[in-house]
DNA sequence: GTATATGCAAAGTCTTTGCATCGTT
DNA sequence: AACGATGCAAAGACTTTGCATATAC
């Protein structure tokens, strides 16, 4: 069983299919799935599952510190299994992809920086880029 | 006539009483205000705005560059005026103020890193950073 | 006078919730 | 057996849109 499970049941929490599954599409997921996207891909694999089940356990997995929403600007939300934030997302405004980047100590100075200032202690720092990817950036040039 | 004013009839946009209400409402603002709290401020004032004007204008505002919406996780949009994006927001989980704060340089290595990079080409730098403010993190710690 | 902006109400999107039923523990 | 989780459908929050009317130009 894995770590998810466990902590699942660590908590009190029950470990039912749909749980399992949502989980699961999270984790293989090469992209940032919206709750629709993971809704349907469940139901691909199973019965069918509800939406409203979806969202009842991504905001679970959130809590445990599994999953993590992304807001990029496109009014919907997007998941991700959680990562230690010293990665960022890079947003392409053409073909809407999102890419994982990670800067090197750059969060890591955000937080210093606001820690020596003593006005705001951080928590989480959320740094999300919009621009042009490598691929749209190069049909755009060419 | 204030420099948004031209600017919206050099594109062709009419200027209207509502236009000028919300832009002035926005100019004004200490806080960062969501649509709805835009409309009650600008319907104070005179006959009664439409919400729906309000979204317009806000969406045309941020056409020409003079506004900006910033999504600092509660679900609903919050404008601010148009500033150079070197600066980032502190959003309090507490209270939930925001707050500008002017990293130095911090955004401008955000950009700089990316554009090295060659991998992505780094528009807009959205850094939103969630913790507690001065304030709240007194009364926690007392 | 004409094209654009407004008001109003309706619809749209994403997400949450109430409640009876089902299933894990 | 008991309590938590699911499904379903309805409601909620925020924002957008269609269309007739009003108004800036």
């Amino acid at each position: 069983m894995d770590a998810a499970h466990r902590l699942l049941r660590d908590q009190g929490h029950r470990l039912t299919p749909q749980r399992q599954l949502v989980w699961e599409v999270l984790r293989t997921a090469e992209d940032h799935l919206t709750a629709e996207e993971i809704h349907e891909r469940v139901s691909g694999k199973v019965p069918g599952i509800n939406v409203a089940s979806v969202y009842r356990t991504l905001t679970l997995l959130d809590q445990l510190g599994l999953a993590k929403e992304v807001r990029i600007g496109d009014g919907k939300g997007h998941w991700e299994v959680a990562h230690p934030d010293d990665e960022f997302h890079l947003v392409c405004r053409e073909c809407g992809s999102v890419h994982h980047h990670s800067g090197g100590d750059l969060v890591e100075q955000v937080r210093h920086h606001l820690t020596g200032d003593h006005d705001f202690v951080p928590e989480d720092v959320d740094l999300v880029v919009h621009g042009l990817c490598a691929d749209c950036a190069r049909a755009a040039a060419g």
